[in-house]
DNA sequence: TAATAACACGAACATCCGTTCTGTGTCAAG
DNA sequence: CTTGACACAGAACGGATGTTCGTGTTATTA
């Protein structure tokens, strides 16, 4: 169990977690030694090595030896920063209860839309994500374990035909490629003869497909053909972001 | 003839782009010149420099002469947005995403459920964290910027009671304390009258509140007591991860 | 075919940067 | 007073790192 730790970090400690904390949401990378010199009001380099020594020993932060800038910052960024002392306090009890490294993150390719009247942009198998429109970022502590290493893409929802889906115009689905489903999962087909792509629960029954929306007080639909039923890939999260609506 | 065609991508400068990509998110900071030669396979550090300069100038990356590691990876689809497709503009306006800092986090308290009969349980002010369920890890680029710095809480909503606010049994929803709200931002209410906690979109109309499903189908609630109604908290987004499901 | 631009390589160089060593001053315990 | 732990400063060393230069190669164009 986590172990009570008595001691308070002091001034030059909190001073130089938030210049870590600063600096890399400022330039996209670390300090150097020399910079968190400046930035901390610390004339010497080697008091600065002292007191990142003592923060990984902590569990604040992480080393890399003798690379340059090689400093991750292990706590939640952002918490401490600048308010009077109670809310340093707690910003470091939360990091010593918490602990541990922070997630990693997984970058998303934005493929385009998802809309009822067309099939949805599926990323093709030579994919460079670098053709995307944008990245979602998402906390891979969010995902099964087992869909980490797939290609996941991301989809933006228009329009309100997904809602018995319980998924709303603008939306954003995290998908991944899959050209069959078992039974249960959410997926995206394309219907053929309707020329209509829908969100639904897929089940495959006495060879007849039965596409359950997730609105429980909706009814199925039911599909003879399974042919027809072209399945366009699993849908494993569901974004929203909530802003002000305007009615 | 037509000499010039789009602009694409060489294979060493994706590659370039991917090793900038991958290192960062696995070491938490940018990788050096000749680290970039191994990972790419590029035997001169004046190759990867001339490259690293190409990219600068199209945009994908950005540049901090004579600082070590100062490699900014910029999002690819900014610079030749304004050609083509208007159709994804809205995709990438919803969830556009930094340049910088990729890789930040945000870890917020998962508080408890959010039932329809019950109020939801909200950090006090003084909350220290060591009450929370457990951590949900939130990519900062997908909340907005005036909501970082509050204290969000995390609260798994039970029951289908939820549904006309387009939200299910299961989901995630990260919430900002707030005892009162703008016309149209989603919250979470406690009507006292009722005994009941739901989430609706809040408006304020000559005294009377309407309270508004976010499920447009449905028909908003008047309340002509605004003292019945207790807001507690902003719904800032929703998380849904789907699974399975038994039917 | 010749000329030119784009691509690639390796070496050299001046900083940048992490690390280490020495020294100073403070303060509390013995 | 002595001792030792601690906080701090400055300097110096060596490796890490960005930059530049000269040269060779390949592809494109006139």
């Amino acid at each position: 169990m986590a172990r009570r730790r008595r001691k308070e970090l002091s001034d030059r400690q909190i001073r130089i977690l938030e210049v870590l904390g600063t600096f890399q949401s400022k330039f996209g990378y670390p300090p150097s030694i020399r910079e968190i010199c400046d930035k901390a009001n610390i004339s010497s380099t080697s008091v600065v090595n002292y007191y990142l020594d003592q923060l990984e020993e902590m569990g604040y932060i992480e080393r890399d030896e003798g690379v340059s800038r090689g400093i991750r910052l292990l706590k939640p960024a952002g918490s401490l920063a600048g308010q009077f002392q109670g809310a340093v306090r707690s910003a470091t009890q939360t990091a010593q209860n918490v602990g541990r490294a922070i997630g990693e993150m997984l970058q998303v390719p934005l493929m385009g839309r998802i809309v009822a009247g067309a099939p949805i942009p599926v990323p093709p198998s030579d994919f460079s994500y670098f053709d995307a429109e944008s990245m979602v970022d998402v906390a891979s502590s969010l995902l099964p374990s087992s869909e980490k290493g797939t290609n996941l893409f991301a989809l933006e929802v228009q329009g309100d035909s997904m809602i018995d889906a319980m998924v709303y115009d603008g939306d954003i689905v995290i998908m991944k490629p899959a050209n069959e489903a078992r039974n249960g999962e959410m997926v995206a087909v394309w219907l053929k003869d309707r020329d209509e792509t829908t969100l639904k629960y897929f089940y495959l029954e006495k060879g007849r497909v039965r596409l359950q929306p997730a609105n429980r007080t909706m009814q199925p639909i039911y599909i003879d053909d399974p042919s027809i039923v072209e399945i366009q890939g699993k849908v494993i999260m569901v974004i929203r972001q909530v802003h002000g609506m305007v009615v």
